[in-house]
DNA sequence: GAGTTTGAAACT
DNA sequence: CAGTTTCAAACTC
């Protein structure tokens, strides 16, 4: 089923690689058939549950995992294909799946040496018919393609994230390609070492996460993304959004190198619900790992590598007192792994990075939050943390949910139509009493993604633009003003400019190529999505656009049905 | 990095 | 079920 080694060893000589389209894995990787919608991993909950899928095993054993670290560290020059591994592979991966989307994706950017195949699906048609979101993110795009086709021949690392793809840190274009074509879906439940779209710096990539970490924009607690993002790639065809650089990560040898050598990248000893990341830090120090407390334990997730917990079990080596821990919570709360975000799968969009990224507008937290003091703007909320809106379930006071409140309604990203101004006095003064608050929120420009998620969208197919909205009964605020959506999309392809609270001060070309006005232009008047390659970036028919410093591949996604696998 | 705040989880 | 405690993440300085 997979890669002939005999292509493979073929990949490995550099002149076989610019001619790449020549060679027989190119060939292979084209004679596949074309990216298709994947639901297929199961977000069902974990392990012990009735109704939930048994975790693969290349997730509960401990030798896997060190496969998989090993791995990390093969030379990019050799071709690791070990049987064993790719035995493991097999038994993971659903068939069907992703047969070639990691490959295809993985080609079509290797736009600069190696060329794309003119049978490659254009962009319209991927983006259109998979409804894939591709967001990369990387220092550059001449970089990022470079990090792809370079040899690491300096020991540079370099991997490009493409969703499903999760390419690896020390992959090369051989590597890349090789893998691309042999690994499929493993990645995708391997999400430490998951996507990353980022050239990795000067390092030896062993672990994502700790890439994530290290990027400019410190984010916090993005390191959710991951795996949602890759889930959401598994679910629906999605191609995650890594945008940020939770998303992402190649780390750097050391003790997450040595760990993840040790133990093997973080792996899921059960499903990672919903929503929710196997790509965790916990920092846990009494609970042992062993309680919801636990963010890697909730997440179904062992502790490795980035984690800096203490006296942790949450360990393969403990794997019986994990699963025994776990039977005993769920005995307590049957849904304590549950995923806590539910979705509709009709939502119009959905974007946004880490969990968030893969939370369609209608999500909602299943259980709800309490906030008393952080009315729902802050991380502490559960809510907000996943990225959606407060519902009737939240016991929440004030609630000021940024991606929809508690009573229905809905704040988020500013906007400006045309050459206006755009900013209240009140739209200033909440600027201003935020942004102490957002300039440190996910780098991601979450409330510039997220909340156009959940562009509200009435019953009569009106579109409510954003209002800060202050307070639950807000004095001045000013109600939603109300677009059709047909006129947001005329609007868009006029000039409209989409103003975050961080990105205010960006030039006018970033804020009209943001997202959000990519989105809002994806949409058509009838409601359709458009192509994207004609939305992304005008100037450029490449798939890679720029968004404050970093490569956003866009398509629009069609909604996977989130509905709880229960 | 240390200390504080916050709210979920756990406990009573 | 409500109140309290514990816990770790989020946040601030």
């Amino acid at each position: 089923m997979d890669t002939p080694p005999k292509n493979v060893t073929q990949m490995e000589n550099p002149i076989s690689k610019l001619k790449l389209e020549n060679s027989p894995v190119f060939n292979y990787i084209n004679s596949l058939s074309p990216i298709k919608p994947v639901r297929s991993l199961p977000i069902a909950q974990t392990f012990g549950s009735l109704s939930y899928s048994s975790p693969p095993s290349v997730f509960t054993s401990p030798h896997v995992s060190s496969h998989k670290g090993s791995r990390f560290k093969s030379d990019h020059n050799h071709v690791p294909a070990s049987v064993g591994e790719d035995e493991a592979l097999h038994e993971t991966e659903p068939p069907q799946i992703l047969q070639n989307e990691c490959t295809t994706d993985l080609l079509k950017m290797c736009d600069g040496n190696v060329k794309q195949k003119s049978e490659t699906p254009d962009w319209d048609a991927m983006i259109s018919d998979s409804s894939d979101i591709l967001i990369l993110d990387s220092v550059n795009d001449s970089e990022a393609s470079r990090c792809f086709l370079e040899r690491p021949s300096d020991s540079k690392t370099c991997s490009l994230g493409v969703a499903k793809s999760t390419l690896e840190p020390l992959m090369n274009i051989d590597d890349a390609l090789h893998r691309g074509v042999r690994r499929r879906c493993l990645d995708f439940e391997q999400t430490p070492v998951a996507s990353s779209s980022r050239c990795a710096v000067p390092s030896i990539g062993l672990h994502f996460n700790t890439i994530a970490m290290s990027s400019n924009d410190n984010n916090v607690g993005n390191e959710y993304s991951l795996s949602g993002n890759i889930k959401v790639g598994l679910q629906s065809s999605i191609t995650s959004v890594l945008n940020s650089q939770d998303n992402v990560g190649v780390s750097e040898t050391g003790e997450d190198a040595g760990q993840g050598v040790e133990e093997g990248p973080k792996r899921k000893f059960g499903q990672a619900g919903e929503g929710e990341s196997s790509c965790k830090r916990c920092n846990c120090k009494r609970s042992k790992c062993l309680k919801l407390y636990c963010e890697c334990f909730a997440a179904g997730v062992y502790c490795i590598g980035p984690c800096s917990c203490v006296d942790c079990f949450n360990k393969p080596i403990h794997e019986d007192t994990v699963m025994a821990t776990r039977k005993q919570i769920e005995s307590r709360n049957p849904l304590a792994f549950a995923p806590k975000v539910i979705g509709n799968s009709d939502s119009i969009m959905e974007v946004g990075d880490d969990a968030k990224s893969k939370t369609p507008a209608s999500a909602r937290h299943k259980r709800g939050c309490n906030c008393k003091k952080s009315n729902c703007l802050k991380k502490y909320c559960e809510c907000y943390q996943s990225g959606v809106g407060c519902s009737i379930n939240c016991r929440c006071e004030g609630c000021k949910n940024a991606f929809g409140r508690k009573d229905g309604l809905t704040c988020f990203t500013y906007f400006s139509v045309s050459a206006g101004s755009s900013f209240t006095s009140m739209d200033k003064e909440n600027e201003t009493s935020s942004r102490g608050r957002t300039e440190k929120q996910p780098s991601t420009p979450m409330p510039l993604r997220q909340p156009l998620a959940q562009l509200p969208i009435s019953s009569n197919n009106m579109l409510l633009t954003h209002q800060h909205l202050h307070g639950a009964s807000g004095s001045s605020l000013h109600m939603s003003q109300s677009f059709r959506r047909q006129d947001m999309s005329l609007m868009s392809h006029s000039k409209i400019e989409i103003i975050t609270e961080e990105r205010r001060a960006d030039n006018i070309e970033n804020l009209i190529e943001s997202p959000m006005t990519n989105m809002i232009n994806a949409l058509s008047p009838n409601s359709k999505r458009l192509s994207l390659p004609h939305v992304v970036g005008s100037s450029e028919l490449s798939p890679w656009r720029r968004n404050g410093g970093r490569k956003l591949l866009l398509s629009i996604p069609t909604f996977p049905s989130l509905t709880p696998h229960h």
